[in-house]
DNA sequence: TATTCCGTACAGTATATACTGTATGGATTT
DNA sequence: AAATCCATACAGTATATACTGTACGGAATA
């Protein structure tokens, strides 16, 4: 039978491992290792966490720590809490997973297949005009041949749009039960 | 009116900034912005090219465009094609984009998925172990309040899992149809 | 077989990103 | 009001990534 504090210690071992493999593959949602470090951290804390805790946890700048943070705080996956008598901000875990994959993860998508519709949007009328105005064949052709690349393309962010307005809505919950 | 080499001009502008759009937005794939101009690069030439000519295209090395094609092919965002009489590579792009959707993105999340599902369960049993040997309350205590952050997280990724199968079993276009 | 041509491995360089330490302004305490 | 404490802006440094040019091995041609 081990003692406790050996047992102590693999504890954190254990949860130092955990914590990297997430972190690592935090890097799918377009977050750094480092800022999906930090948020295990915050995640397996007991208690919210001040920035000194966080830097000392971590061996990192307390800089470091006020900028990755932040990064967390506006993807809504920690929030800053209050406490009495406790001067440093506190942040812990934003607790609802399924809301902040929303928001870190379709808002991306969501941003990114807006430009592109606008874009293609506005591509498509200024081929549309070329080809009214052109005397030129081969100008005409060329115009055709892009207009109907341009307008694949819209079909595709039209199904990309579809398929985000699902998450957004949550209407993907009622194929996909939370668990 | 303009006469057809102003309008040539203009074509060539009109597609050069769609492509630049496209370019940035595949960001949230995970692709970067230059491999994102060379498929757009690609996309938009009416014939299969040669890495000379995405290079002389893009005014790039030879090498980048060897690398990032086989970036794209790898995502199966572009092929590699044969012509009679020609020695060069020759590369199209890939005209399913709801395939490579999958390919690219999806397949990024799979792997990450079922890492973190690995080490959620790996991470569980080692937690468990601990519970059952332990004399120490304070060390069950530790381990407990883990195990159940652990079994949070293993319940996410458990959905994520169901949302990745939607897509890679196509089942995801009877909710959303392809356009 | 000798020559040419092609794609890419490799090494070096430039650019971008991540991280740190110091400085500062604002808030709280004394 | 003075002193203390806190988060963060900013500038500088280190690391990682992207890009280029040269060199080379293999395939096609002569």
């Amino acid at each position: 039978m081990k003692d406790a504090d050996t047992e102590q210690h693999t504890l954190e071992e254990i949860r130092t491992r955990f914590i990297s493999v997430m972190a690592k593959n935090m890097e799918v949602y377009g977050i750094s290792e480092t800022v999906g470090r930090l948020y295990g951290t915050v995640y397996f804390h007991d208690q919210p966490m001040t920035l000194d805790e966080m830097s000392a946890s971590l061996c990192m700048s307390k800089t470091s720590m006020s900028t990755n943070i932040k990064i967390l705080s506006e993807a809504n996956m920690v929030e800053r809490v209050w406490q009495k008598g406790v001067r440093k901000d506190l942040y812990q875990d934003e607790d609802d997973w399924y809301k902040s994959f929303t928001t870190v993860f379709i808002d991306r998508w969501r941003s990114a297949t807006n430009a592109n519709l606008e874009s293609a949007e506005h591509t498509k009328k200024e081929l549309q005009a070329i080809l009214d105005k052109t005397n030129d064949s081969m100008v005409y052709e060329k115009a055709a041949t892009d207009l109907s690349r341009v307008e694949k393309a819209l079909d595709y962010y039209a199904w990309l749009d579809e398929i985000i307005h699902l998450f957004e809505t949550e209407q993907i919950f009622d194929y996909v039960n939370k668990k």
